[in-house]
DNA sequence: AGTCCTTTGAAGTGT
DNA sequence: ACACTTCAAAGGACT
């Protein structure tokens, strides 16, 4: 478990993951990182290809799902040498100099003038911004001075579940402060999806470290000030908070993902139709770290399967540093507190079984569909006048036993796969078994 | 259009 | 308390 010098207290990470860090030794993962060279790159380049076209085979689920063990066991020499290679090309981020705040390196070229950020770094650019990672979430400050003690909360007079009309407190607001004059002063340029209105970078193209000071620091989160936020999760400008995702979903979703999500007719729809919108969960660490990191896969390997690219990141996220992984776990803390501040009553529950829910409906629809036990029978080879199936517990029309009855036969370890056909005698005492 | 795949972590449910 | 499940992001592939 990562624990910040800082000391905040709250739980960063999972306990086992981390202790696999304390075995290797940080030493001996300097030394790897020292010894990195270009050829190791090219070797993991080719490596993470090869890997990718296996996976991408016709039977890659398959051969994915195979592996998943002897992923986790990566042989370690291969993993040494992985591990240095991550840290070359992941840890520089964090050992670029004269940045001591948040690290992200997943800026747009019109940020980085000096291109000093990674090797990759133009490749990653161009393709960063056409696969629609938003550039504020990345951004979202990281510093020990950022990270002080939890911020008194909120009044109380926020409003429920949607975050709509809440209010900021001045608490809050120097924590993710607001720039001078709220919202008025809030123009499209301002919204997640324009970059040019970033804060004053520093000459080495890098944000400054974060100060209370910084105005609008609030919209660096994905979860920026109520205040920015219209009915629905909209901000005052149209673009919607990205936590908030209008009920019909990913699409949109997308779409403001990509920048693009201003859609007149949409929004015309959406007013007739006004619908509660869905708050989603604060993304962990390794979902910020996916998120930031994704794209430089991408222009790495030259993926696109969003399987295999987690894959790697998965990989990566392993030989991450614990402190190099701190940063994404205090990240995703200060995510999840403001998560929490601007939407108090949310709970997880909320969107919890939802896709479940919609398959379970299904399933049950097909089973207690006539024409289902019928084809139950057919797929277990039963006779279909005479035979019990168990699985489905669809019972022959000449035996229209209850439903209770049939369950306790299910429940019988001894007989739950294919019941014999039963006399109305029997049901009776079976039913009160 | 909806779901799956694939990853980790947080938070939910079930026992 | 513990184990298990679901969701969060991503986008190609598949149904």
């Amino acid at each position: 478990m990562p624990q910040l010098s800082s000391g905040g207290g709250d739980d960063l990470g999972a306990n086992d993951e981390m202790i696999a860090f304390k075995d290797e030794g940080e030493q001996e993962e300097k030394i790897q990182e020292n010894a990195f060279t270009e050829r190791d790159l090219a070797d993991l380049k080719s490596s993470l290809v090869n890997e990718s076209e296996i996976n991408q085979s016709p039977n890659a689920a398959a051969v994915r799902r195979g592996q998943q063990g002897e992923q986790r066991g990566f042989p370690e020499k291969h993993r040494v040498h992985h591990d240095g290679v991550s840290k070359h090309q992941d840890g520089g981020m964090y050992k670029t100099p004269a940045y001591p705040g948040y690290p992200f390196l997943m800026l747009p070229d019109p940020y980085l003038p000096n291109s000093s950020v990674s090797p990759s770094s133009n490749k990653v650019s161009v393709v960063q911004q056409s696969h629609g990672m938003h550039p504020l979430t990345s951004l979202l400050p990281y510093s020990n001075e950022h990270f002080s003690p939890s911020p008194p909360h909120l009044p109380t007079d926020m409003s429920q579940k949607t975050g709509v009309h809440r209010h900021q407190s001045q608490d809050l607001s120097g924590y993710y402060s607001l720039p001078p004059g709220g919202v008025g002063q809030i123009t499209p340029s301002m919204g997640w999806q324009s970059q040019p209105v970033y804060p004053a970078l520093s000459p080495c193209g890098f944000r400054q470290p974060y100060s209370s000071n910084l105005s609008s620091a609030a919209s660096y989160s994905r979860f920026p000030h109520s205040l920015m936020l219209g009915p629905s999760g909209m901000h005052p400008t149209g673009i919607p908070h990205p936590a908030i995702v209008p009920p019909t979903g990913k699409q949109e979703h997308d779409q403001y993902d990509r920048g693009m999500y201003v859609k007149p007719h949409m929004e015309a729809k959406r007013e007739k139709e006004p619908k509660k919108p869905v708050i989603k969960k604060p993304l962990n660490a390794f979902m910020l770290y996916m998120k930031e990191m994704r794209a430089k896969v991408i222009a790495e390997c030259t993926l696109k399967e969003s399987a295999a690219i987690n894959q790697i990141l998965g990989r990566r996220w392993h030989a991450l540093t614990r402190e190099e992984q701190a940063k994404y776990y205090e990240l995703a803390r200060k995510e999840r507190q403001l998560h929490m501040q601007l939407y108090p009553t949310w709970s997880a529950r909320d969107n919890y079984g939802k896709k479940k829910r919609r398959k379970r409906e299904k399933l049950q629809d097909s089973n207690t569909d006539p024409g289902s036990p019928k084809k139950c029978r057919a797929r277990f080879g039963l006779n279909q006048q005479t035979d019990w199936c168990g699985p489905c517990r669809c019972v022959p029309n000449i035996h229209p036993y209850p439903l209770r009855s049939i369950a306790l036969l299910s429940s019988n370890k001894q007989t739950n796969l294919i019941f014999p056909p039963i006399e109305p005698s029997v049901h009776q005492c079976i039913t009160f078994l």
